[in-house]
DNA sequence: ATGCTCACG
DNA sequence: ACGTACGTGAGCATA
């Protein structure tokens, strides 16, 4: 027997403005980058994609309605009348509604005079109980009275994930009538939200009620006058012809003039390219990138160009030239440590492809890859560097790198999977490398090796047609000299330093461990015997139910699951809880146990003795750098029992030392310049403790010596809070006062610094006119909520607006610094080598005797890296190990 | 996978 | 009234 055919018909007003009002509460939250609200589309896409999912059918409508009036206006005027206005937020959406069902390959219709629920009862209508079983999807209770024996009616609950199924049965057995009753009774109860008058003084309960013991409208009026005398009796037959006319109203037309057939409505799946272009306009970054990885991929294999390329069994030199794309393939992140499984490049007439065996120990790809002359193209240059390195090849001359220009585009392109990075560029030709080789601890080479070819050859061609547009984007946007002068350079720079790495004392670190370990097990008993039990002191869950429900302790604060037990609530709870030192204490040590001893010995590369992290180059939405594998930035140094973990920090050669200059304040030096605040620039002119300065104008001291260590903190703290984006709020907690004090002291900081201010102003101004902000060296970060009517994500992104061109600018000062670092010591043919960078601060080695070269040296490139309005200072020191270079 | 906590600038 | 200070990454527990 054959499946019977399933027709779904979707009422598509009804159900939009359902998920408009399901998702009101966030409408804020929903919005695309041009401003438009798509909380209804959301809404609308989750059902579609639920209703697909689940009854699989054979065709599919989606009906609207066709415009204010309709063939119900003709003989009431007032029907639907009294509604209040359609919200602008939601008429919006419904042109992009239609994109959204091209998308899903879905047809829709509306028909002049007539309503959507017309077009579904016609239909439904027509469906032949043989051959169709019809599924009606409405937010519109009214629609239940087209169900019947092959006809199910499903209205919306909560939201519209939820469905309710309506049924012959079921309405029986709910309602005791018939689906055609229900009809009666909109007739005799009216309907408030259509307007449908209805007779007066009767609801649903009493029109029920009449209808179980009449059946219809008609035979009430045939037997109103054997009634007993009552108001009720008397209304009915007052408004009789109400009563038939809220009939006439509610009664869905099942014989309308539509021009379409079922035949028509044949549904044949989705069309990923429009369902992408809608995502993609609309913001829908999840479904987007589902579908990248699956329905996309399996629709443009079919529709993607085949692309010609050569499977290399023999390499000669005329397949190298200037101006090509390079692509190494690893099948995991870290290149220090990953295999290379294939190598492809080529230039737009050829592309090669080739195993890393016969491709590296080629002389003809050594010499083009080493000889400047040969210019190449890459997705990700460090990566690409840094392992070719490790087979002894410095490839030379990289001219473009599609992840990094796409990064100075915009800080939010940043995906690791070139596939990614190219769908945001529109370019659709390459599949997802989860597709290619699966995800996680699955991840493998295809069993036919042309399948990676293949991928690999593409991601050549993507690599050659996405340089080209990627560089005319940075001109166009005024960033070229950000990539080639910064950002490109820079990523050598980086490799250097990643492949160099820096040494670590593990015999010192597995002390610690030892030491470490049996202090964790003292501290322990000492709190399972407070407790009185046994509990897994690292699961803040457990101890939240020891702490607050076992021994009672007040509540603080609470998370989203549960009590917290951070260290401010801990130590609010220090005086009367004595548990609480020992857990603190506890927390410090695990701690520095787990992710810092045990985590940086399970780093270190066993022939060298070093760790070589990864500089993250595209991650940090500022332009700041990011370090993974391990983070060498989070290095502990507030406390002296973790700063200890820097001793294991050491020269790689016998009588070297670790020196390390920092920047001091950089980032108020570089609000001194960008605010071209008078008095903020005048402290660093003037070589003042800025803090103290800060202290002395806020709360007008004359004489440095009178500012007390309390002030001086308090107004070191405005200063944080002012490079933050200031709020009372935040100052306030972390100053531990009042709200109004708070915004006392930082309207007393603006009336003091008056640039300040007009810059805070100005910045979110300008933000909120262009939707994005730039660093001194123009990078940018878009703020597409900047103009949201959400207060939170809107003062998010104000607070952004004034943060990102002061960390994003100090940012850009260091890299300048790194790279003018590199080429001087290279010129002045030193040994010493840099090795980390911390934001604000740069670690080097070096032999003992060239400490006093780099005390100058490093000082004066670090300082002169940019020229601001006030002077830039570092500080420097040296020692046998980083903890002494302080 | 996600949330919490905590390390850094 | 709303409810957060800016930028990161790692380990652990828990779902």
């Amino acid at each position: 027997m054959t499946q019977k055919n399933k027709l779904l018909l979707i009422d598509g007003n009804s159900v939009a403005f359902r998920a408009f009002f399901a998702l009101h509460q966030q409408l804020e939250r929903f919005k695309n980058k041009s401003g438009l609200h798509t909380n209804a589309l959301y809404g609308f896409h989750s059902m579609i994609e639920n209703v697909l999912t689940k009854e699989k059918p054979t065709h599919v409508l989606v009906a609207f309605d066709a415009g204010k009036t309709t063939f119900r206006n003709a003989f009431f005027e007032e029907y639907k009348g009294g509604r209040s206005k359609t919200p602008s937020e939601f008429s919006e959406q419904m042109p992009y509604l239609r994109e959204l069902l091209n998308g899903f390959g879905i047809k829709h219709y509306e028909l002049d005079n007539y309503e959507a629920d017309d077009i579904i009862g016609t239909l439904s209508a027509q469906a032949n109980p043989a051959e169709f079983d019809v599924v009606v999807v409405s937010g519109d209770r009214d629609l239940t009275q087209l169900a019947k024996e092959n006809v199910r009616v499903d209205i919306t609950v909560k939201g519209v994930s939820e469905l309710k199924e309506y049924t012959v049965e079921s309405i029986q057995a709910e309602m005791g009538i018939s689906p055609m009753q229900i009809i009666d009774m909109k007739g005799l109860a009216g309907d408030a939200s259509d307007n449908i008058p209805g007779v007066t003084k009767i609801g649903e309960k009493t029109a029920l009620k009449l209808l179980k013991e009449y059946g219809s409208v008609e035979n009430i009026y045939n037997h109103v006058n054997e009634m007993k005398k009552s108001k009720m009796k008397e209304n009915l037959i007052n408004e009789k012809e109400t009563a038939f006319l809220s009939k006439r109203l509610a009664t869905i037309d099942q014989d309308s003039p539509i021009t379409i057939k079922i035949e028509d409505l044949a549904y044949t799946g989705p069309n990923t390219e429009k369902l992408i272009d809608f995502y993609k306009e609309m913001d829908f970054k999840t479904h987007l990138s589902r579908l990248d990885t699956t329905e996309h991929d399996a629709e443009n294999e079919a529709n993607r160009e085949a692309i010609v390329y050569e499977t290399v069994t023999e390499i000669s030199p005329e397949m190298f030239s200037d101006k090509m794309a390079l692509y190494v393939e690893m099948l995991t992140d870290n290149y220090h440590t990953a295999d290379i499984v294939s190598i492809s490049w080529g230039n737009v007439d050829h592309i090669y492809v080739g195993e890393p065996e016969l491709v590296l120990n080629s002389k003809d790809f050594q010499d083009w890859a080493k000889n400047p002359k040969f210019s190449k193209q890459v997705f990700d240059a460090k990566r690409t560097f840094v392992v070719l390195k490790r087979y002894g090849i410095d490839v030379e001359n990289i001219q473009f790198d599609i992840l990094l220009a796409s990064y100075i585009l915009n800080t939010k392109d940043n995906s690791k999977d070139l596939s990614e990075v190219a769908t945001e560029h529109h370019y659709f030709e390459v599949a997802s490398d989860e597709s290619v080789y699966g995800k996680g601890a699955k991840i493998h080479l295809p069993e036919d090796p042309a399948v990676m070819q293949d991928h690999l050859a593409r991601k050549v061609k993507a690599i050659l047609v996405l340089s080209a547009q990627l560089e005319q984007h940075l001109a166009e946007n005024n960033q070229s000299e950000l990539f080639y002068d910064m950002e490109l350079p820079l990523a050598m720079v980086l490799a250097e330093m990643e492949i160099t790495g820096i040494k670590v004392d593990a015999q010192r670190l597995r002390e610690m461990k030892v030491e470490f370990a049996e202090r964790l097990l003292a501290i322990e008993k000492r709190v399972y015997e407070q407790a009185g039990e046994e509990f897994n002191l690292n699961s803040p869950k457990q101890l939240g139910v020891i702490l607050f429900e076992k021994m009672g302790y007040p509540v603080i604060k609470k998370t989203k699951t549960g009590y917290s037990t951070a260290v401010d609530v801990l130590e609010q709870l220090r005086d009367q809880a004595p548990i609480v030192a020992d857990i603190l204490e506890y927390r410090q040590i695990a701690k520095l146990q787990s992710t810092y001893i045990e985590g940086l010995l399970k780093v270190i590369h066993g022939h060298n003795g070093k760790i070589h992290t990864r500089y993250m180059q595209t991650i940090a939405q500022t332009g700041r750098l990011s370090s993974i594998d391990p983070n060498l930035q989070n290095i502990p140094i507030r406390l002296e029992e973790g700063r200890k973990i820097r001793q294991a920090f050491v020269p790689s050669h016998k009588g070297w030392k670790i020196f390390a200059s920092d920047y001091s304040q950089i980032e108020l030096r570089v609000l001194a310049h960008i605010s071209d605040d008078e008095h903020l620039k005048a402290a660093f002119i003037e070589g003042q403790d800025i803090h103290a300065s800060t202290a002395m104008r806020v709360f007008g001291i004359e004489k440095q010596e009178d500012v007390s260590s309390e002030m001086r903190r308090r107004a070191k703290a405005v200063n944080f809070g002012i490079v933050y984006g200031i709020s009372d709020y935040g100052l306030s907690k972390n100053l531990e006062i009042s709200r109004k004090e708070a915004q006392n002291f930082i309207d007393t900081y603006f009336i003091k610094y008056p640039g300040v201010k007009t810059y805070m102003e100005e910045i979110v101004r300008e933000a909120k006119d262009k939707e994005y902000v730039e660093t001194l060296f123009h990078r940018r970060r878009y703020l597409p909520d900047i103009n949201s009517r959400n207060f939170n994500l809107r003062s998010f992104a104000e607070r952004t607006a004034m943060n990102t061109p002061i960390q994003g600018s100090a940012a850009d000062i260091i890299k300048v610094a790194m790279i003018e670092m590199d080429k001087r010591l290279k010129e002045e043919k030193l040994e010493a080598t840099m090795l980390l960078q911390v934001h604000d601060e740069l670690i080097f080695e070096a032999p003992e005797a060239e400490i006093p070269i780099l005390e100058k040296l490093v000082a004066e490139v670090m300082e002169n890296a940019v020229d601001l309005n006030v002077p830039l200072k570092v500080e420097s020191d040296s020692g046998d190990n980083w903890y002494e270079a302080k």
